[in-house]
RNA sequence: GCUCCGAUAGUGUAGCACGGCCAAUCAUGCAGGACUCUCACUCCUGCGACUCGGGUUCGAAUCCCGAUCGGAGCACCA
């Protein structure tokens, strides 16, 4: 051993040439790094099952979609099966929104995740049932009818409650009439038993069933039901009964597996593998409740759930962004459980990629100013649609006046030359009003003098408005932006747009820079 | 109070299961430059991290212990 450490690399290799030639080889070969999501432990292809399961409380948000697109990509990586599930059972203090459904569907078809099944929980209530009572059947299930503040105190104290010890007979009469509607809300529970003396408080007797009274916001359900069934145990009979092999969900429902497996140990199934995740935040988007979101809305502070300064995927659609760099962008983050907080830059830059050689190419000028341009003949500008896709020109008439922007407006003074783009040179003879005098065409005199390129529209061009997360910009654009409906554009010297409506006025949706 | 989990550049991420390929990957960001009739794109160059302290070992980002910081659960919410 103590000859190792002596010696140069070239020894070495001499030393291990001789001693284990096949062993070169092998320390040759360089680890790579796995491109995009890790693979899935005990992941067979074709028997892959996964699941992205939200409360359709509200729209789908950019936080949903790592959800839906981490969990499709496993499952296209696998060749399985992707499911969509709405957890819609808490008709109450999280109801679901009608229309949110649809969006969900929606959404995931938008991401390239089009579910290979959809399960709405609140159809399948009775199967929930079914399961209830076979545990009620062998004990490990109970009706009990204390004051949650007194459950409480009793499982923090490690003691059960009166009603634990109830024969399964007398608990299934219990059951029968909890479910016919005999006894008011909030006055029974049916629990699961795990272990009353459980180290952890978190996994000592869950609740699985509680009443309800409020009917489902779903006309098929409407009232039908006054039982309804708990997240942990709706999850866990779904997840067996729809074969699902993997999950991942949040890391805040860690115990929720510890929860299940109990319900799993008794009913004699295998817990599926699980993987969690920690929270996303976004910098660009502060706090947003579902509940406060609406409230928002209704009072008319946002133009809808659509509206661009929402986290929202309807939001992020409509101002053009692409489900491909959505899609690079989750998969990039890959599946940790550490709480992240990312910026909206990332995805962004993924998105400008995928933009840039698309969009054409328009000027729009906003806080517009006039400009008056003697020395001039009247003739056409012929700015290229993309300064290096070969796709043709756009044909602008300029006669005497053209707008220019407020801001660029601000750094002339009388004398200063400025080159028009793609249009020709001129130098200001007056400021108020504001003047200039033609020059030359010459763009090798505008470089030579280093003046500024300031775009410009012409004065009978087309209102727009600008949408975007900073506020509203209007001004005046080409008129040729108006064929441009609901593609990607890109307004010289402003930023990336999505052209949502065209008509007396153009309305765009601003991307990003 | 009880219980669980995590920590790599500004941000995210790879590497950690099985310690030497790590003088630590990639992306984004930032700074400088080239190109360009846009502040976009492209191309160069640069910046920047293993939370801390012990231990094991010839060798630790990787294994062990402790501390610190951060997150979560203990609902008749999901």
């Amino acid at each position: 051993m103590g000859e190792v450490g002596k010696g140069t690399p070239e020894d070495w290799q001499a030393r291990l040439e001789q001693l284990a030639p096949e062993l070169i080889e092998e320390l040759c070969v360089k680890k790579e790094p796995d491109k995009g999501l890790k693979p899935l432990e005990k992941a067979e292809c074709g028997n892959v099952v996964m699941r992205f399961a939200p409360n359709p409380n509200g729209p789908p948000t950019l936080g949903s979609t790592r959800g839906i697109i981490v969990n499709s990509e496993y499952v296209k990586k696998y060749d399985g099966k992707f499911i969509l599930r709405f957890d819609d059972t808490d008709t109450q203090t999280k109801r679901p929104m009608l229309e949110a459904y649809d969006w969900y569907i929606e959404d995931c078809n938008w991401l390239g995740a089009k579910p290979d099944e959809i399960v709405i929980a609140s159809d399948r209530v009775p199967l929930y049932y079914e399961h209830a009572r076979t545990l009620i059947e062998g004990g490990h299930a109970y009706v009990c009818f204390c004051e949650s503040e007194t459950f409480k105190k009793l499982k923090d104290a490690k003691e059960a409650c009166p009603h634990r010890d109830i024969s399964p007979q007398e608990n299934l009469e219990q059951w029968d009439k909890m479910l016919s509607g005999g006894y008011p809300e909030k006055s029974a529970v049916l629990r699961i038993k795990t272990d009353i003396k459980h180290k952890d408080p978190a996994l000592r007797d869950f609740g699985a069933f509680r009443i309800l009274k409020m009917p489902h916001p779903r006309p098929e359900v409407g009232d039908k039901y006054v039982v309804w069934p708990l997240l942990d145990f709706e999850g866990a009979i779904e997840d067996h009964v729809l074969g699902m092999t993997h999950i991942i969900r949040g890391k805040d429902l860690m115990d929720s597996e510890k929860r299940q497996t109990y319900i799993y140990k008794y009913l004699g199934w295998d817990y599926p593998v699980t993987t969690h995740w920690g929270r996303v935040k976004m910098h660009e988007f502060g706090k947003f409740s579902t509940s406060g979101l609406r409230c928002a809305i209704e009072e008319g502070r946002y133009n809808g759930w659509d509206d661009p300064r929402l986290p929202t995927v309807r939001a992020i659609r409509r101002r053009g962004i692409q489900p491909e760099a959505v899609r690079k962008f989750m998969i990039d983050m890959g599946v940790g459980e550490t709480d992240i907080s990312i910026s909206l830059d990332t995805l962004y830059a993924e998105n400008r990629k995928l933009v840039e050689p698309k969009a054409n190419r328009y000027f729009f000028v906003w806080d517009p100013v006039e400009l008056e341009i003697t020395g001039a003949n009247p003739c056409i500008a012929n700015p290229p649609l993309h300064p290096t896709e070969n796709r043709g020109c756009r044909e602008i008439d300029v006669n005497s006046k053209i707008l220019v922007c407020k801001e660029d407006v601000e750094k002339l003074a009388t004398g200063s030359k400025i080159r028009l783009k793609d249009l020709y040179n001129v130098e200001v003879t007056s400021m108020e009003p504001l003047q200039v005098h033609y020059l030359d065409d010459s763009i090798a005199s505008a470089k030579k003098d280093k003046m500024r390129i300031v775009h410009w529209a012409p004065v009978d061009g087309i209102p727009v408005k600008v949408l975007s997360p900073d506020g509203e910009f209007t001004g005046i654009g080409e008129k040729r932006i108006a064929t441009e409906l609901d593609k990607v554009v890109q307004f010289e010297r402003f930023g990336f747009c999505r052209i949502d409506s065209v008509g007396e006025e153009v309305v765009a949706y601003y991307t990003h820079k």
